[in-house]
DNA sequence: CCGGAAATGGAACGTTGTACCAACTTGGAT
DNA sequence: ATCCAAGTTGGTACAACGTTCCATTTCCGG
């Protein structure tokens, strides 16, 4: 009777699957897709190879699943919220993606190979589905739900991706100051080019430093949803 | 006098830049991104690693050269069509993009990668030229050229990477028959879905069987067209 | 308390990117 | 024609990586 409190087959488990997942996550958020190696992993889980890779399989599939970690957790945050219209709720959506890959730069890149390798995968349907079903309250037709919302996915997908941005250290004081600097030497480099050759980067230049990426990311998904209308 | 065909520094050059660059992509399309290693290179290309590492310094460094040409090459193709419209223009560049991804699919992550690393590189500022020119000329008023362009650019490249398709051999004598079979597969995945969770899925899943991924893109690009017009 | 199953740590293997080098080739100066 | 510094090459060597394998330890139902 001493081991009453122990039940069917509940095992005390030192080392985790999430706990390796979570380990990778903060690898990968310090120092990109290069940091996350086996043996990274086990120094900072004090820990041996095998014991890894009983858990985990591949360095792909721990790749694979931390980013499907990641991603729905970024979405089920947005679960709770109440949006009014089918509108908020596609921003809702596309901004929490954008968030969760302004902290997580390395997902840029793995998104689009998951949906591409995988486009029956979890991560796909999630947000396709998500997405789709504002679609069919925006007063699309059926026949062209399809369309609409695969327009919005990859638009939302695309710009997300590209607006990531990699560099090193934002721990310094102000983490703004990178971002004025980048935005300043972005500007420069396209007052420097040949007027001749790139009057539109030209003309633009000057603009980028009164921009701010969240908002021209919101006004894109406008653009968007103003076209679909026409779908109608 | 016997030299008379030589001239200041001309040299015969037994290996040359284009040639490794030539060789990396032809790994590349074969084999995807594993399939270019310096190994691989130089027994195609008979010589040493030494010779390659003199004309290329980097193995990512040829990763960005090789993107630079092929996408290059494929703008080029465009230039020579004369676009009765700016939203013909934007169309044509938009195809040739989505064809280059179809011939390279590894493009699909090094693109954005590229974009995401060097945002001043000749990639992102080429495209973003060239399709920016033709937002001008759309009746887009100036102070919206970069919040337009940059939505046009979001989206065609998001559409095409996520349209990559990966798989290994089309060699076969029909390459459309692991298409439908690929279609036929997702639509069954897709019914599969519990129609509790994933109604929107449930709804679609017939109408992938009757799609054509070049068409949807075309749809998108008209979507966003549309919804430019509404910055006027 | 005992035995099989679950889980672990570490050694070992093959492959990779890259630095380095001794040799060969080139082409202008003498 | 000869020579030499710069350019170019093939190959070796090394550290780091993903992964396999296995002896050992820990677990838990009977």
């Amino acid at each position: 009777m001493a081991t009453r409190a122990r039940r069917t087959q509940r095992r005390n488990q030192v080392l985790s699957r999430e706990q390796i997942i979570g380990a990778a996550v903060e690898l990968l958020d310090t120092g990109g897709e290069g940091a996350l190696t086996v043996r990274a992993l086990t120094e900072r889980l004090a820990t041996g190879s095998g014991a890894i890779y009983y858990h985990v399989g591949n360095r792909d599939e721990l790749l694979d699943t931390a980013t499907e970690t990641v991603v729905t957790a970024a979405l089920a945050t947005t679960a709770a919220q109440a949006a009014a219209t089918p509108e908020d709720e596609i921003r809702v959506v596309a901004l929490a993606l954008f968030d969760a890959i302004a902290e997580h730069p390395w997902l840029a890149t793995r998104l689009t190979l998951q949906i591409i390798r995988n486009p029956v995968g979890s991560i796909s349907v999630g947000i396709f589905e998500r997405i789709g079903r504002q679609v069919s309250e925006l007063g699309v037709p059926q026949a062209r739900w399809f369309d609409a919302a695969s327009t919005l996915v990859h638009y939302i997908l695309g710009a997300v991706s590209q607006n990531a941005r990699i560099e090193g250290d934002t721990s310094g004081v102000e983490p703004d100051a990178d971002r004025e600097e980048f935005l300043g030497a972005t500007a420069e480099a396209w007052q420097d080019l040949d007027p001749e050759d790139y009057p539109f980067m030209h003309a633009i230049a000057g603009r980028i430093s009164e921009h701010d990426d969240r908002e021209q990311f919101l006004t894109g998904i406008a653009v968007v949803l103003d076209g679909l209308t026409r779908l109608r």
